[in-house]
DNA sequence: ATGTTCCGGTTGACCTGTCAACCTAAAAAT
DNA sequence: ATTTTTAGGTTGACAGGTCAACCGGAACAT
């Protein structure tokens, strides 16, 4: 890290403190990168791919549950699955009689999809924590999970 | 934390294994919650007050210094100045002969407004960093450092 | 049974982020 | 001196995220 010019220094006092400053840089690179991996590889956006990925962990789960699982928007889950039941790449079979759930999953080319691109993003989460022991990562989510939770308190 | 339903061991062998998705999940809760905050105490969006935030550790930029240090989108960065120039929260001063650059700061205004919402947020940075100890803040800053330095690479 | 509440899901409006083209002035090249 | 390159900054177009109103069916109360 540290590659910007010499003047960096100026603003570290001030800003790399925060750590959702930080925090925030590095996610958007990520970001970023995996958009761009995406792009080079498939024609899925970064929103679908996760939607992908959550549906595949889940094998079969209703659009709630994935709601409740990600804390992504209704609304951006509700467009993105249906581009991707469109696309083929999901099928939602509507559940009626237990509260109407729609019941989603992959279809065979959709599994078929994941796979591919799974194997390039965990060649990409090897690249990225190849220099972090397990330690290191343990201790790294840790924290992470203690932002997660000072982050629920609304009047902060 | 862990404070969704049972269901979520369904999902975490697939997906909290990537740190990106878990990165990822941690930044949206920790910007709507500043969001938030500052909805509550002012009229700023997240982007002002970083912006403002970014000048005031410089105490005189210009925009391309910003941006060399922010990564922020050029775009982006000229129009949150202009509105924060419209509303008199920072002085752009044209200082022609040097690569005709605008030179940034704050007003009185924008540095009174600055230190009211400065102490918020760094009471929230407390809030947010209270249990964590400072060599896992060390450590964590170091794994989001090499974490930042891996995603430069495109082809990933 | 019927009206009320609740919940899963959809839609539209709006706001923010991102990309790329463009303008202009300064600097460098010839 | 004139042209070319480079850099700071602006703008427009568009994709993506966010909010809130809304729809319709299930569950529940009376």
């Amino acid at each position: 890290m540290r590659n910007a010019p010499a003047n960096k220094d100026r603003f570290a006092a001030g800003l790399d403190s925060f750590v959702t400053f930080r925090l925030g840089q590095v996610q958007n690179r990520l970001n970023a990168q995996a958009a761009h991996v995406l792009r080079a590889r498939s024609s899925l956006s970064l929103t679908e791919w996760r939607v992908i990925s959550l549906i595949n962990a889940a094998g079969r789960a209703s659009a709630a549950e994935l709601l409740r699982v990600s804390r992504m928007d209704k609304g951006q889950l509700s467009r993105t699955v249906k581009s991707l039941v469109a696309k083929g790449i999901v099928n939602g079979e509507v559940e009626t009689g237990t509260r109407r759930q729609t019941v989603l999953s992959l279809s065979a080319d959709g599994k078929r999809l994941h796979d591919r691109i799974v194997a390039v993003m965990l060649e990409r989460q090897r690249h990225l924590t190849g220099g972090i022991s397990d330690r290191e990562l343990e201790a790294f989510y840790s924290v992470l999970d203690r932002l997660s939770a000072a982050s629920e308190r609304r009047e902060f």
